[in-house]
RNA sequence: GGGGGCGUAGUUCAGCUGGUUAGAACGCCUGCCUGUCACGUAGGAGGCCGCGGGUUCGAGUCCCGUCGCUCCCGCCA
């Protein structure tokens, strides 16, 4: 097909190329007929441009201007002027000039839109994923899905000047018992069996370090068959990587790096040299969690001890049963309604606090809420909260888990109401030192924690069976912002050590030779010390991107709901399908 | 599996303690307009108030159910 081809893009011409004659391709944007002279924003990926028809254009031209409507596909031909000077438009960054046409071609129609591409005000979510394709003209997605792309570009050409090489490794694998559920792919060759998709290329990674490929890197397409969220898709993707002859430190300080390079090249922010660390404990413990976000304080603090010689029964029974009473000091909330307080305590409960007890700070000491219990102990409440006039203390009584997990939601609460969390600002925070072990009491045994794969600090290997709750690994998480945005970990190499870790969660060798075999089976064979790490593309770009979901950031997501609105998958098999891959749905 | 929020014109929304003909802005259609850039201007079309049931003289509004979207708990590296 012939047409008249583009010799410049919108974005690119400057008073410079003034008197250039000039083709452009693109959408109209914007469409002001003055019935006279008529302008036309003509808009591509690069930008926009004003183009003029003027009030003694041929009639032809006039004609063919006067049919266009918003979002045609159009070619222009014409001259590049500069604009007189009081027309400029410094909001624009082509705005000193315009295009004086000389031709237009309607290269294609456009229906009425389902919703404006050029307005600020955006449309409905599911409105928006229907027509993903219209969605993605907009100057918003545009932005975003650029700056992905650079991301991932800057973090390949990080990894590539370290020497690593990208190696795929197949998205049909065998499923796995831990962790996530699978998306399953049923077998048309071996009726009964069927392939997984891949949650992590985990084990791939590993046998490649088996290999000698001592730096890998893969931009990994990941599956999991779980319910989503705004940072969760049943499909993302991740930076994944991993090393041989490494240790914790060389992984951390490589992310660290890769995130430098990442925030340099794509936005011109220099990150600290190096990111904050917290213990697993010391995270729950202080924010709640084992992803704070540290753009504010609100630190949670400790009254077990004072409440264990309180009156107040509640913290009193809390403190005598092995939980804690912890509290977070609200500073200058001191004003808040009571309504204000029960919307916080409405958060608290969600994590399974009870309650949530408040004691106001004024002048003279303290006052309301639970404070008459503790008129014989004000000083020491004080001191131990630092509290000053004005403050409102909080505090939930309960297991240490609950303590901690309760008032962390309320802390995230404050300071979204409170407006604490400045917008443009990363913080980072390495959480590390996570339990190997967790004690689950319905079944009354040792649940890994993570997966099984995780190497356990040195310090415990003596004592791993006799002890496993203290049992450290070498595991860490990369937060950023409140979100998980890369999860990792030095790996087990040594079939002993693998072998015991099995025994504590009650995995019989049986099992594991079913289930992980051809890892084990690899391992006889001199595996390297290795560990990994992955970072989350979708949610690292979200969070660059200062937006709230994933799906922001991902051309075509999936809706909460695991559904394409888009193409309207999953759909219906049809019988000839089934009957190929052997398979009946009940219902 | 559970909880919260939302569902009114093509789009974004307003619509009070139930009251007669359901509104606005943008978009769309027909005109007018030589410098706009959120162009202006005159007129017009466009609504199963998500769906079903109930209460009532009367329901967009109240109640019950249901569906869809969204946020969260559970689940999930």
């Amino acid at each position: 097909m012939k047409f008249l081809k583009r010799t410049h893009t919108c974005g690119q011409l400057e008073a410079s190329d003034n008197g250039k004659k000039v083709i452009l391709n693109g959408w109209i944007h914007k469409n002001r007929d003055h019935g006279g002279i008529h302008f036309i924003n003509l808009r591509d990926r690069y930008g926009i441009v004003q183009v003029v028809i003027d009030q003694d254009a041929p009639d032809q031209l006039k004609k063919t201007a006067s049919e266009l409507k918003f979002e045609y596909c159009i070619a222009v031909s014409g001259v590049v002027r500069k604009r007189p000077a009081e027309m400029v438009n410094k909001e624009m960054k082509t705005g000193e000039i315009e295009i004086a046409a000389e031709e237009i071609t309607i290269l294609s129609s456009c229906e009425t839109l389902p919703f404006m591409i050029n307005e600020k005000a955006e449309a409905r979510e599911d409105l928006r994923l229907k027509y993903r394709f219209l969605d993605l003209r907009t100057e918003k997605m545009q932005e975003n899905i650029k700056l992905r792309h650079n991301v991932a570009f800057a973090a390949r050409e990080y990894l590539n000047n370290l020497n690593f090489f990208e190696i795929e490794t197949p998205t049909f694998i065998k499923t796995t018992p831990e962790g996530a559920r699978d998306f399953i792919v049923p077998s048309r060759l071996y009726p009964g069996k069927a392939f997984a998709l891949p949650q992590s290329p985990q084990i791939y990674k590993q046998l490649l370090m088996v290999s000698g490929f001592d730096k890998y890197f893969q931009i990994a397409r990941c599956y999991r068959d779980e319910d989503a969220r705004g940072d969760r898709q049943p499909e993302f993707t991740q930076i994944d990587i991993e090393m041989s002859f490494v240790d914790k430190e060389d992984i951390l300080k490589l992310t660290e790096g890769m995130m430098q390079h990442i925030f340099s090249k794509t936005a011109g922010i220099e990150l600290p040299k190096e990111f904050k660390r917290l213990t697993y404990h010391d995270s729950m413990n202080f924010y709640g969690t084992d992803k704070p976000d540290l753009r504010f304080d609100l630190a949670i603090g400790d009254i077990t001890d004072i409440a264990r010689e309180s009156e107040f029964s509640v913290f009193k029974q809390a403190a005598e049963s092995g939980g804690a009473v912890k509290f977070i000091n609200a500073k200058e909330c001191g004003n808040f309604s009571r309504k204000q307080i029960t919307e916080l305590e409405d958060v608290a409960k969600i994590y399974k606090a009870k309650g949530l007890a408040w004691i106001k700070v004024t002048e003279t000491g303290i006052d309301g809420g639970i404070s008459k219990f503790f008129k014989d102990k004000e000083k020491i409440i004080i001191d131990k909260t630092k509290a000053e006039n004005g403050d409102l203390l909080l505090f939930v009584a309960d297991t240490w888990r609950i303590s901690c997990t309760s008032l962390g939601a309320v802390r995230n609460k404050l300071a979204a109401d409170l407006n604490l969390v400045k917008k443009g600002k990363f913080e980072f925070v390495w959480i590390v030192d996570f339990p190997l072990f967790d004690w689950n009491e319905d079944e009354k045994k040792w649940d890994p924690a993570h997966h099984m794969f995780s190497m356990p600090q040195e310090q415990y290997l003596n004592t791993m069976e006799a002890d496993p709750g203290p049992v450290k690994g070498d595991l860490y998480d990369l937060v950023l912002n409140g979100y998980e945005i890369a999860s990792g970990s030095i790996r087990v190499h040594d079939p002993v050590i693998q072998k015991r870790i099995f025994n504590i969660v009650g995995f019989s060798e049986k099992e594991a030779m079913d289930k992980f075999g051809f890892l084990l089976d690899a391992f006889k064979y001199g595996p390297p010390p290795h560990g990994g790490i992955a970072p989350g593309l979708d949610r690292l770009v979200m969070l660059m991107c200062s937006e709230n979901s994933i799906r922001e950031v991902i051309a075509f997501p999936k809706n909460t709901a695991g559904i394409s609105p888009l193409d309207s998958s999953p759909s219906e098999l049809s019988e000839q399908q089934l009957k190929e891959l052997h398979i009946k749905f009940t219902e």
